[in-house]
DNA sequence: CTTGTAAATGAACAGCGTTCATTTTGTACC
DNA sequence: GGTACAAAATGAACGCTGTTCATTTACAAG
């Protein structure tokens, strides 16, 4: 092994195991590959082979993990379509990235809504460049943030209708009891092809788009 | 059918205790006083002056009786403005009504992604009355479907933004980093007076309303 | 070699949702 | 009124959770 602990000379960065950074990632980890009701202490701990106790020694809590996690993921949210490309394009390229991302992490959602930027450096990032680029299509600057958070608010939604099973609207039993319902669900497009929500996704994005659009200077 | 429990003296009612109705009541009083977190199935039982494993005898898991508590609830979502206003009013109505219902249970919202319609009368009622309201309106019904599910996920993303604390956007020391968006932060409206989420949802409603608006044949 | 400190440990704790063998309750029939 | 039967309530368990704490270990500095 090439040097594993002896004589960490002065400046030297340490080698330890847990790091926020390489308990984040072994969190992801174990996500990714038992989901988040597998996802516990233990197994955490397990996954660094580590003591579950060890683990309070850096992080205080395991809502502290998840605060972790959900920065870390935030910086895999496109924000550079916003340097790119004209606004409609990047608020669009923007969404279904943020989507896509917390799609597969509905838990940590409600982590998000109580989680304060100044402890998130990523998710604060992440909002810059795209306050950056409301700004850049000629946003009034007071409009921008209820903007963002009224998107932001489709988006979080979006994300749990995006893992939500595709059979949720089969009336069965009660379809007599809602005619106009059950014959709008068999009407509504993407249907068989399992692409409900998908439509649903970019319906409601065309009309916040559309809707907004008369705010943006261009 | 009147008589299940073979031939109970004729009009006498049962004076069951553990029925679906008095439980999921008695769970909605236990989560008013004491919060989700406080909601346990010993808790529900303490309320129920009744030992908990005696609610397996009635409920399947805590999970049901989530399922319970949230078509209950749904029967407390405004749809008479459908009846009663034309289409952009009363779609504001039901949308703050179902925002304000959620707000106080944003821990339901991960329960509804997942309830099939067909287990919930209360919510395929909602969703009949809504339905029937976009139909009144001159909608094309392939286009209602996705049309409601893109509102309910702003709806659903709107009730955490509603009870997230008022100074998540607060950048502290980290303002330096983020100069555009921590001046958007200042500019926005309702700040000092702690209604910055209901501007957010208002601007959101507008937009999708605005967005909308062309489908509808009035 | 001693000291100081950061980190890992294993045992313990209270609480959770849930199961199960058992007892209690209440009613229907003879 | 006595018996039989089913529904419902019980209390003791089970495995698991997140978390704490006194103790031990590891390791670098003086």
């Amino acid at each position: 092994m090439a040097g594993t602990r002896t004589r960490r000379s002065a400046g030297r960065p340490s080698q330890r195991v847990l790091t926020q950074e390489n308990i984040t990632s072994a969190a992801l980890e174990v996500i990714t590959a038992r989901g988040y009701e597998g996802f516990t202490m233990s197994s955490l701990a397990a996954k660094l082979q580590v003591a579950p106790s060890a683990l309070y020694n850096h992080a205080s809590s395991k809502a502290e993990v998840l605060r972790w996690i959900q920065d870390d993921l935030m910086a895999e949210v496109d924000t550079t379509c916003f340097t790119d490309l004209p606004w409609e394009d990047a608020v669009r390229t923007w969404a279904r990235s943020y989507r896509d991302v917390f799609a597969r992490h509905t838990p940590l959602i409600a982590v998000i809504a109580v989680l304060q930027v100044s402890g998130a450096p990523r998710t604060l990032a992440m909002y810059e460049a795209v306050t950056q680029g409301f700004l850049r299509a000629g946003w009034d600057q007071a409009r921008i943030i209820p903007a963002i958070v009224a998107l932001e608010s489709f988006i979080f939604g979006s994300a749990f209708d995006a893992v939500a099973p595709e059979d949720i609207f089969d009336t069965g039993s009660l379809a007599a009891e809602s005619p106009l319902f059950t014959a709008a669900v068999a009407a509504a497009p993407g249907r068989e092809s399992g692409k409900a929500a998908e439509q649903a996704f970019e319906s409601g994005l065309d009309a916040l788009i559309r809707g907004f659009s008369a705010f943006s200077g261009s």
